[in-house]
RNA sequence: GCCAGCGUAGCUCAAUCGGCAGAGCGGCGCAUUCGUAAUGCGUAGGUUGGGGGUUCGAGUCCCUUCGCUGGCUCCA
C-alpha cells in the first residue's frame, strides 16, 4: 500500500501506512493546526488517511475553523448540560455548527431547560473551557457502539448509529463526556473562550412533527471578545429594523391581536406605500402583456373540490355557508382565473394568455407560525396565471424570471433561487411532474441563475421556482414563486383550439412576484430601515414654518407641491424648530423644507434631509423639479446630493 | 399545532417577601414665535390580556383561555 498526499505550502509526500493530518503537520513542522482540508473536505486532525489527495492545514484563525470550533462548542455545551442535569437524565440528539453559531438538541427526562438555566449552563461551559480538556477521537465497531448506546439509554444516538452504513463509527471524548460524532473537532476544549447561549426552543427529533420534541439550545462562539460583542450588537441593531417594530412606529400598519390575529390593518401611510407598489407593478404587467382581473373572494365549495384544493389544501381554508350552500373563502386565485378562461372559447392565437390580479386570499395558518406581516392569514398576492401551449412554457417562465429581476432591481436587494420538486402529497403522474421540472430547470439555466434544489417541496399541483429574500435577522422569506401546473387545466377541462381545429389542453403557470404584498412590504421596511425611497415614502416632504408669520408662505408651497401630486404636509405646530425637525426626522420623511424670513425674501426653501444634512437653500422651482424627477424615476437615490 | 418564555397607560419600562398600581416619552391644555434632533408648566390616561381559584389581601401564587416572542413543523 502506497499513496501520495500533496500538502499545500510544502510538496508531495508518499506514505506506506495510514497517517493523520496531525502527524503530517508534526513531521513537517507545522504547528497548532485545528483541522485539515483533504480533497476539499474538512477533516478532523486525528482521522487516518490512506488515499491520494490534496491537503491544506486549517489554523484557528482561518475562516474554515469557525465550523470546527463551533461544533466543539456544541459538545462543550452538551457536556455542561449533562453535568448539570445528570447523565441519566439527558438524552442527546444532534449538535451541529450552523451559520454564526451552533445548537444542540436534548431531551431532559422528567424535566426541562428554561431560558434561566442558560446562565447556569454558560457557567459550567466556562469551567470546561478552563479545564482545557484534551479531545480524543475514538473509532468503534458499530455493533459495540450500539451496545454502548443501549446501555446508556441514548435512544436518539442509537437511532443515528443504526442508520450509519459503515462498520466503524467515531466518537469524540473530552474528559468524562463522550459523544457519537463525525467531527471534526478542536484538539482541546480550551481554545475558544468567547461564546454566548442565545435561546432555547423546541425542535422535533429529525425535524418530523410525528416525533418527540426535543429542546434545542442555540449559541454562538467567536475567537475574540470583540467579534462576539460585534455579533451580539449586530443582532441588537437588526432588531431595530424589525418591521414588527418599525411598522407601527412609522404608522404603516397595526395588527389587532384580539380581534384579527394574523391580519394586518394598513393605516393611511401603509396604504400609500402599498398603492405605490401596486401602481409600479401594474405598469410593468401592462408592459409585459398581462390582463388584469378581479375575481370573487367567496366561491362555492364545489369549485374547490374540482380544483383539488379540497383534497390537498382543506386544512388551510376558511369555510362559510348560507342557504344550505357551502362556500370557501379563496386561498388562491387560480380557480377564479380558470372561470374567466372558460367564459369564452380560446384560440391558439390568444395564447399565451396572461391573467393578472391583486388577489386577496385567506389561508388558515397555525397560530405558532404567524409573524408580523411576513406570515399572515389574509394577504394580497400580485398573482397571475399564464395559460400557454407546452411549447411556450420555457419562454413564458423566462419572461417571468426577467420581470422578477426587473422588479427586484428597482429595490436593490439580494435573493437566492430554489427549485422545488414533487412532494409526497401531489396530484397527477410522475411523468408529468418530471416533464414540468425539466422545463423549469431549463428556463433557470437559460436565465443564467444559480439555484439550489429542494426535493419534495413543490406545490401539490406542480414543481416551482422560488426566490427568497433575507430579513433583518437573516431569515429567508419566499417572495416570488413560479409554479408549473399541468393538472388543474385537466381537472377543469379547459382547452384551446389548435391551428388544425382540435381541442387541446393549455399549460398553466401560477406566478407571483412580490409574492404577498404584505410580506414584500415587510421586507422593504427592514431593507430600508423605514427610510423608503422617495417614491414610496408615505410623506415625501414636510414644510416647517419657523414662526407663525411664515405659515402663509409655507401654505403656498404646500398647495403648489400637493397640486403636483407630491405627498406633502405642513407642520405649523406651536413647537420649537428643533422639536419639529427631530420629530420629522424620526418619521423618516425624505425632505423637510424650512421657511423663515430669508426664504420668503428670496422665494427659496431651506432643505434638510432625513439624515440630518442641511442642503442649504434652493429655489422652490428647482426643488420641485428635482423631487418630481426623483419620484418619476422611482430612484433609489436622492437627486439632491446625498444618499436617499 | 408543538417546546420554552412573556403579557402592567398609545410606546418604553418600574412596583422588595403576596400589602395604597408608578415614571419617562407621547396625548391634551396654557404660556413661549423660536434658524436645522427634544422650551417650560399643568393635566387626563389602568377591570395589570380574559375567566376562575388560593388568601384577610393577588400585577405578584395556582388553573384555564386568548395573544405575543424565539425556534420546530408548515408556508406567500
Amino acid at each position: 500500500m502506497s499513496f501520495k498526499i500533496s500538502v499545500k505550502d510544502y510538496g508531495v509526500l508518499s506514505f506506506e501506512e495510514p497517517i493523520t493530518p496531525y502527524n503530517i503537520s508534526r513531521t513537517l513542522g507545522f504547528k497548532d493546526i485545528v483541522s485539515a482540508k483533504f480533497n476539499n473536505r474538512l477533516l478532523d486532525i486525528r482521522t487516518p488517511i490512506e488515499e491520494d489527495g490534496e491537503m491544506s492545514f486549517v489554523y484557528l484563525q482561518d475562516s474554515e475553523a469557525a465550523e470546527v470550533y463551533r461544533h466543539t462548542m456544541a459538545h462543550i455545551m452538551a457536556q455542561a448540560v449533562i453535568r448539570i442535569y445528570g447523565k441519566e437524565n439527558v438524552r442527546l440528539g444532534i449538535g451541529p455548527a450552523i451559520e454564526n453559531g451552533f445548537y444542540y438538541d436534548f431531551e431532559i427526562v422528567n424535566g426541562k431547560i428554561t431560558e434561566e438555566d442558560l446562565q447556569l449552563i454558560e457557567k459550567e461551559m466556562n469551567k470546561i473551557v478552563q479545564e482545557n480538556l484534551h479531545i480524543e477521537r475514538i473509532e468503534m465497531i458499530k455493533e459495540k457502539a450500539i451496545e454502548l448506546m443501549k446501555k446508556e439509554n441514548q435512544v436518539y444516538k442509537l437511532e443515528l448509529i443504526e442508520n450509519i452504513e459503515d462498520d466503524v463509527v467515531t466518537f469524540f471524548k473530552q474528559g468524562e463526556f463522550t459523544d457519537l460524532c463525525r467531527g471534526p473537532h478542536l484538539p482541546s476544549t480550551g481554545l475558544v473562550k468567547h461564546f454566548k447561549l442565545l435561546s432555547v426552543s423546541g425542535a422535533y427529533w429529525r425535524g418530523d412533527e410525528r416525533n418527540p420534541m426535543l429542546q434545542r439550545i442555540y449559541g454562538t462562539a467567536f475567537l475574540c471578545k470583540e467579534d462576539l460583542e460585534n455579533y451580539l450588537n449586530s443582532i441588537q441593531e437588526a432588531k431595530k429594523r424589525d418591521h414588527r417594530k418599525l411598522g407601527p412606529a412609522l404608522d404603516l400598519f397595526v395588527i389587532d391581536t384580539e380581534f384579527a390575529p394574523g391580519m394586518a390593518f394598513f393605516t393611511a401611510n401603509g396604504t400609500t406605500v402599498l398603492n405605490e407598489l401596486m401602481r409600479f407593478s401594474r405598469e410593468l404587467h401592462t408592459e409585459s402583456g398581462y390582463k388584469e382581473l378581479m375575481t370573487p373572494l367567496v366561491m362555492s365549495e364545489t369549485l374547490w373540490r374540482i380544483s383539488g384544493h379540497w383534497d390537498h389544501y382543506k386544512e388551510n381554508m376558511y369555510f362559510t355557508s348560507k342557504e344550505e350552500q357551502s362556500y370557501a373563502i379563496k386561498p388562491m386565485n387560480c380557480p377564479g382565473h380558470i372561470i374567466v378562461y372558460k367564459s369564452k372559447p380560446v384560440s391558439y392565437r390568444d395564447l399565451p394568455l396572461r391573467y393578472f390580479e391583486f388577489g386577496r386570499v385567506h389561508r388558515y395558518e397555525r397560530s405558532g407560525v404567524l409573524h408580523g406581516i411576513f406570515r399572515v392569514r389574509g394577504f394580497i398576492q400580485d398573482d397571475a396565471h399564464i395559460f400557454c401551449t407546452p411549447e411556450q412554457v420555457k419562454q413564458e417562465v423566462m419572461g417571468v424570471i426577467n420581470l422578477t429581476k426587473r422588479i427586484y432591481s428597482q429595490f436593490g436587494f439580494d435573493y437566492s433561487v430554489e427549485l422545488s420538486t414533487m412532494p409526497e402529497d401531489h396530484m397527477g403522474d410522475e411523468i408529468i411532474w418530471e416533464r414540468a421540472t425539466r422545463a423549469l430547470k431549463s428556463a433557470l439555466e437559460s436565465a443564467n441563475l444559480s439555484y439550489t434544489v429542494n426535493e419534495g417541496e413543490g406545490a401539490f399541483y406542480g414543481p416551482k421556482i422560488d426566490f427568497h429574500i433575507k430579513d433583518s435577522l437573516g431569515r429567508m422569506w419566499q417572495c416570488t414563486t413560479i409554479q408549473l401546473d399541468f393538472l388543474m387545466p385537466e381537472r377543469f377541462n379547459i382547452v384551446y383550439t389548435t391551428p388544425s381545429g382540435e381541442q387541446q389542453q393549455p399549460v398553466m403557470i401560477h406566478r407571483a412576484i412580490y409574492g404577498s404584498l404584505e410580506r414584500f412590504f415587510g421586507i422593504l421596511i427592514e431593507h430600508f430601515a423605514g427610510a423608503f425611497p422617495t417614491w414610496l415614502s408615505p410623506v415625501q416632504v414636510a414644510v416647517v414654518p419657523i414662526a407663525d408669520r411664515h405659515i402663509e408662505y409655507a401654505k403656498g408651497i404646500h398647495n403648489k407641491l400637493q397640486a403636483e401630486k407630491i405627498r406633502i404636509e405642513i407642520d405649523a405646530r406651536r413647537e420649537t424648530l428643533g422639536y419639529k425637525l427631530r420629530d420629522l426626522q424620526i418619521r423618516k420623511i425624505p425632505y423637510v423644507l424650512i421657511v423663515g424670513d430669508k426664504e420668503i425674501q428670496n422665494r427659496t426653501v431651506s432643505i434638510r434631509t432625513r439624515h440630518g444634512t442641511n442642503l442649504g437653500s434652493m429655489k422652490l422651482e428647482d426643488f420641485e423639479n428635482a423631487i418630481r424627477k426623483e419620484i418619476e424615476q422611482r430612484s433609489l437615490k436622492t437627486l439632491l446630493g446625498e444618499e436617499a
